[in-house]
DNA sequence: AAACGATGATTAGCCGCCTAACTACTTGGC
DNA sequence: GCCAAGTAGTTAGGCGGCTAATCATCGTTT
């Protein structure tokens, strides 16, 4: 998540006693959010570290796991409209990924034989082998990540980030509305 | 977090399956590396869905913020070198937002007068007001996004987001170094 | 006094996100 | 058959991130 975020939080104490000077702000609500914007970014820059050194960047690698369709599975084709529902995104942005991936010969686009508005991207025999390649170590990098973590602390902090991301989906604007989706 | 991110995330049964044609996909911790990536992911987007209401955006709220000291008291004038290092961004990124910032009035900038290479950033009346004005909805929408989780819940919350956090700083390239900072 | 190495900030260009507008195409009503 | 409305994808421009290069400045050495 390229975006801009402190280094280092501020202490709950601090929060205690700037919550004197401003009523609306919750410190613990606040500690918390703060905390999970930094974890947010810190996970985004260590996938996009690694996936810079395949010359790929985590929007290009999502495209390419939405066509490749459910592991180990036949890749499936799709329209930039269903990219973009699916990965949250504009049609524009994905025009822009899928630009720079065919340029990289790893999808073709062609347009619908029943319908020349629409475009099928699809995943090409390089894309595929470029997935092969990249996907071991980005699991590795995911484990790494999460080693200090243990099985019961990793399904507690599922379930706390969900209930965050549904009440962000309840809150509207800004948050990505529901749509069905499996990739990895 | 403007970033390509999956609106709905594979379920952990999907994940069981896909490991067995991935020995290096670690099911809970996929699922957990997902579910941190969403849940950041939403929580920037209801912030920056709040900021544009107030015409700025994250990081610009971000180097006010910096340039405010802590909350309540003195402003405190600060280097682009210094607010790249605290907000976690290249010095080049902070020309832009310190850029747009003075155009519209709410920072200024001034050559320190012993050295002349390096810049002083100052808050200036207006920005000062416009913190003041947008913080306390802030503080409600960080609220209500943490709402659905009890104190403990938060406490465990930020425990083990703080575990991830430091595994990433440990595992080096793409995490953000150690620094000091204190803004919200 | 001049040269050199280093530092701080900015500039240029790229990438990935956005919105708004545009182009090509389809569908349905008349 | 024509036209209006809507859809799909793209284009243009802005913004915020990056890297690498450039410019201005400082301190040290010769």
């Amino acid at each position: 998540m390229p975006l801009l975020m402190l280094k280092d939080l501020p202490r709950y104490e601090c929060l205690l006693e700037a919550a004197r000077s401003f009523p609306d702000l919750d410190p613990s609500a606040c500690e918390a959010f703060l905390n999970l914007l930094r974890a947010g970014d810190e996970a985004y820059r260590q996938s996009e570290s690694f996936f810079s050194e395949h010359n790929i960047s985590p929007g290009r690698f999502t495209v390419l796991m939405l066509l490749s369709g459910t592991l180990g599975r036949e890749p499936l084709p799709q329209t930039p409209a269903e990219l973009a529902e699916k990965a949250g995104v504009t049609r524009a942005t994905i025009t822009g990924l899928v630009d720079t991936l065919e340029r990289d010969g790893l999808v073709r686009r062609e347009h619908d034989s029943d319908d020349r508005r629409m475009m099928l991207v699809h995943l090409t025999q390089k894309g595929h082998a470029a997935l092969r390649e990249i996907l071991p170590g980005h699991f590795k990098r995911m484990a790494a990540l999460m080693a200090p973590l243990s099985e019961h602390e990793r399904k507690t902090l599922v379930r706390l980030l969900d209930k965050v991301a549904g009440q962000a989906s309840a809150m509207g604007p800004g948050a990505r509305s529901q749509s069905q989706a499996a990739a990895v």
